[in-house]
DNA sequence: TTGACAAGTGACCTTTCGTTCGCTATAATA
DNA sequence: TATTATAGCGAACGAAAGGTCACTTGTCAA
């Protein structure tokens, strides 16, 4: 019936590595919550560890796609206003998008236990923001909205507080408004203080 | 005999419990590697459970004598080469700690987990840095090493990046040196920055 | 219509988990 | 010295884990 069935098991397995961690999993609860019994997962992945392996997959193949490539950067903006404005919308995004939130959860997770997750890891809480934002501060220091500065530092500088904001948000969802409110603070004191005079 | 197994019991479990987690960690390993059967450790905490909730206890508590109380913090510096001093200080100590090392990791596992760890996870990554170094921004603002400013803001600006370069060393302990090396750079680079001018 | 196959079921297997219990040796107490 | 609490041992327990297997069912191509 359902050809679907293997995708679903990736999105549960998600869930559910997201909340209890791959060790605190188990097969029979994954299954029950797609409707089916344990047996029954056997006939998409041969065991646990190959939907970890699947998941992992997945999650890196996302990674590449959606923050990988040079050419999906945002546009450099215009004026201080406008970076505020995209910063906002990307750490909204990244706070509110389920996938990305679950995502985030099982790195934080499992990064001590397996390899992938832990280099994934370091490129979602550390290197992918900072190279994300390292050509968008040097832009906005050619179009004069930045003083002259080390733009790798001025992105490490921006990016590891919003970062840790919305691992706050990851961590206490009830927060989140607060956590965004400040990234805006942030933000807008980071572009006054770098601004150009 | 020995009489501190007590206490052997919970430093073998922090050390488990940040490498595998509190559900990767098995009873009969922790008191293997004490050199003890696995029901002797009963005779000391009631059940996995408990230890866990004694151990929490331990680093709440040790958390609040260390980093919790006011008289405890570091004297405002004289200077900005002494700003980045103490910061390589203390950032070296929690870096090579292996108690603190192993109890970011802890809670970095189980903040999804529990409560109180969850908490805890916010004071070590986020609250507790921020609120230490307020005041010592204020006072360097006082003696006119900094430019005015909102000192909270800046605390949170200065200290969010040096977190996430910690637990890079947490998950990547290999990145060590580069890291201390950045940690320093970015010290020196916002005290120029945010200097007087 | 039939044959083959993919998808799902339910019983069962082995292993490992946390925990219990009865026993022993030791060391302090009365 | 006799007693008693403590710390550890080793076997055993039930529950739950991951995984296997023979079987049924529904779909679709030949």
């Amino acid at each position: 019936m359902a050809k679907d069935t293997k995708e679903r098991i990736l999105a549960a397995a998600l869930e559910m590595f997201s909340q209890k961690g791959y060790e605190g999993t188990n097969i029979r609860e994954l299954s029950a919550s797609l409707g089916l019994v344990k047996s029954g997962i056997y006939k998409h992945y041969e065991s646990k560890e190959a939907i970890w392996n699947a998941l992992l997959d997945r999650m890196i193949a996302y990674y590449g796609e959606r923050f990988g490539s040079p050419e999906r950067l945002p546009p450099v903006p215009d004026s201080p206003e406008e970076f505020v404005v995209m910063t906002m919308r990307m750490a909204g995004f990244t706070i509110r998008d389920e996938q990305i939130v679950k995502t985030r959860k099982v790195l934080t997770l499992e990064q001590f236990r397996d390899e992938r997750a832990r280099e994934l890891a370091t490129k979602h809480f550390l290197t992918g923001l900072t190279e994300m934002f390292t050509p968008i501060f040097a832009g906005m220091m050619d179009k004069g909205l930045l003083r002259r500065d080390d733009p790798a530092m001025l992105a490490f500088a921006y990016t590891t507080p919003i970062s840790a904001l919305i691992r706050l948000c990851d961590r206490e969802p009830e927060k989140t408004e607060e956590a965004v409110s400040r990234i805006e603070a942030f933000s807008r004191h980071f572009v006054m203080i770098h601004g150009a005079k």
